[in-house]
DNA sequence: CCGCAATGTGTACGCCGTGCACATTGCCAA
DNA sequence: TTGGCAATGTGCACGGCGTACACATTGCGG
C-alpha cells in the first residue's frame, strides 16, 4: 500500500496508482454508493481535488478501478483453471477448466461484490473502461473464448453447439452470480454451492456437452462473502 | 400523470405515489445515477424536504421504484404468456410460455434500463422492497415457478431436471439482460434476436427439454432501448 | 541554471441528503 | 358545532459532494 498520509515532497510520486488503491479498499469497505472522490484523495493524503490531474472525473476513476477489477478477476480464472486435472487436450481436463472458469468467476464475485458491482454497473460511460488482463495477458472474456475452443476441439461441445457458446455460458454464469450478489436469490451459504453446481451443469447441457464430466464444486469457497 | 405544478390547496393529496411517479420518470430519463429526491419533489411541485413524510430516505423511495418495476415487469410477463400458441396442457403451449417469460423479461430489460438496474441494483437495502406483483397478483419470480411446474407437468422438464430449475432458467436469462442493459455484451439491434435464441435454446437443454420446440424470437422486440 | 510543463493546493459554487422547528389543515371527539 | 391533535407540507441549516479555476511548487529538459 502506497503511503497513506505524511509526505514530504510536494508532488507525490504515482498519485494514480495510489488513488486507485485507495479505491479499491474504500469500494470494498464501504460499497460503491458510499465512495467519494474527495475520501479517495483524504486516505492517500492529498488534497480533495488532486485526483483532477489524473482523471477527468468520478468517472474516471471507477473505469480505473474497474480495469484493475478484471485483471484481478482474469488472475483468478487463470489460477482456477491451472489446477483443472486431467490430461491435456483431453475431454476431462477441457470440462474441468470451463467449471474452474466458472467457479472463479463466481468465487469472485462474492468475495468482491461491490467492485464486481463496478466492473458491470451503470457508472462506467461507453468504453471507458479497458478491460485489464491477467498475467497471461488475456482479459477474462478472451480467457472464455479459448476456453470454450479447447473445448471444442477436444469434442466435449459439438461444432453446431460452438456458435454463440460464449453468450450462452456467460450470460449463465454471470446470471447467477448477480443475483447471489445482489441479494435477490436468497441462498444460504451450504445451498450456493449445489446451486452453483446446477448452474454449470446447466451450461454444460445448453453447450451439448457430457455434464456428468463435471467435477464436485469446493463448497468451502463460497461460504463467505468479503468485501 | 399527478399534476406536476401549481397546487391550491396546501396538502397534496396523493403525494407518495405521485413522488413514485416522478421518480420512475427521472430515472427513465435521466438514469439511476442523477435522480435526486430535490428533483422529485420538483417535478410534482412540493418543498425539498417533504417526501420525507412519505419516506425515511431516499434508498425508501427506491424501493418503492423497484416494487413498481416488479409489478409493471410481472404485467409484461403475464401478457406475453398469454399469447403463447398450442394446445393447454400441452409440450408446445409449455414451451411457449417458458420462452414469452424469457423474451418479457429481457424485453423489459432493454426498455427500461435504469429501472432494471434499479431493481436487481445495489441502492435498496435488505427486504426493502416488497416485489411487486402483476395483475393475477403474482410476482415475477412467483410466475416463473408455476410455469415450470406447467412444463414439467407437460412432461417437458424431467422430475430429475426439475429441482434447481428456477436457479437455472432466472440466471441465463437475468444474466443476459444484464449484460446487454449494461453494454458488456456488445450487440447490434440485429445480433439481439439471435443471440436471445441461443440464450433460450440453451435454457431449453439444461433444464432436458426438448429444444426444437422453441418458437422463433420475434426480433423487431428487440431493436430498441428505451429509457 | 533557467524556465516551462506537470503536478498538487485553496477557494468557491451549486447541488445533494437529511435533521429540526414551524405552518397548515383534515378529521375525530366532545 | 367546535376545538384540538395528528398528519402533512415548508423553511432553514449543516456538512459533504463533484468540479471549475486560479495559484503554488517542483522535476526536468534545453
Amino acid at each position: 500500500m502506497t503511503p497513506p498520509l505524511e509526505r514530504d515532497s510536494y508532488h507525490h510520486g504515482d498519485l494514480r496508482h495510489a488513488l486507485v488503491e485507495a479505491a479499491v479498499k474504500l469500494i470494498a469497505e464501504r460499497g460503491a454508493e458510499g465512495f467519494s472522490l474527495r475520501e479517495a484523495g483524504r486516505l492517500v493524503g492529498v488534497s480533495p481535488t488532486a485526483a483532477y490531474r489524473h482523471f477527468a472525473d468520478k468517472s474516471a476513476l471507477l473505469g480505473a478501478v474497474a480495469s484493475d477489477g478484471f485483471s484481478r478477476l482474469a488472475a483468478a480464472m487463470e489460477k482456477g483453471m491451472a489446477r483443472a486435472p486431467g490430461a491435456a487436450g483431453g475431454p476431462e481436463r477441457a470440462v474441468a477448466r470451463m467449471a474452474a472458469l466458472g467457479e472463479a468467476y463466481v468465487d469472485f464475485a462474492l468475495r468482491h461484490p461491490s467492485h464486481f458491482r463496478i466492473m458491470f454497473g451503470p457508472w462506467l460511460r461507453e468504453t471507458e473502461c479497458v478491460p485489464g488482463v491477467g498475467p497471461s495477458g488475456k482479459d477474462p472474456f478472451q480467457l472464455l473464448v479459448e476456453t470454450l475452443d479447447e473445448a471444442a476441439a477436444a469434442g466435449v461441445i459439438p461444432a453446431e453447439a460452438r456458435a454463440g457458446a460464449e453468450v450462452v455460458a456467460w450470460s449463465t454464469v454471470h446470471g447467477f452470480a448477480a443475483l447471489v450478489v445482489d441479494g435477490t436469490l436468497p441462498l444460504s451459504a451450504r445451498e450456493r454451492a449445489a446451486a452453483l453446481r446446477r448452474v454449470l451443469t446447466g451450461v454444460l447441457l445448453a453447450l451439448g456437452a457430457d455434464a456428468s464430466r463435471l467435477p464436485p464444486v469446493e463448497a468451502v469457497k463460497f461460504a463467505t462473502r468479503c468485501s
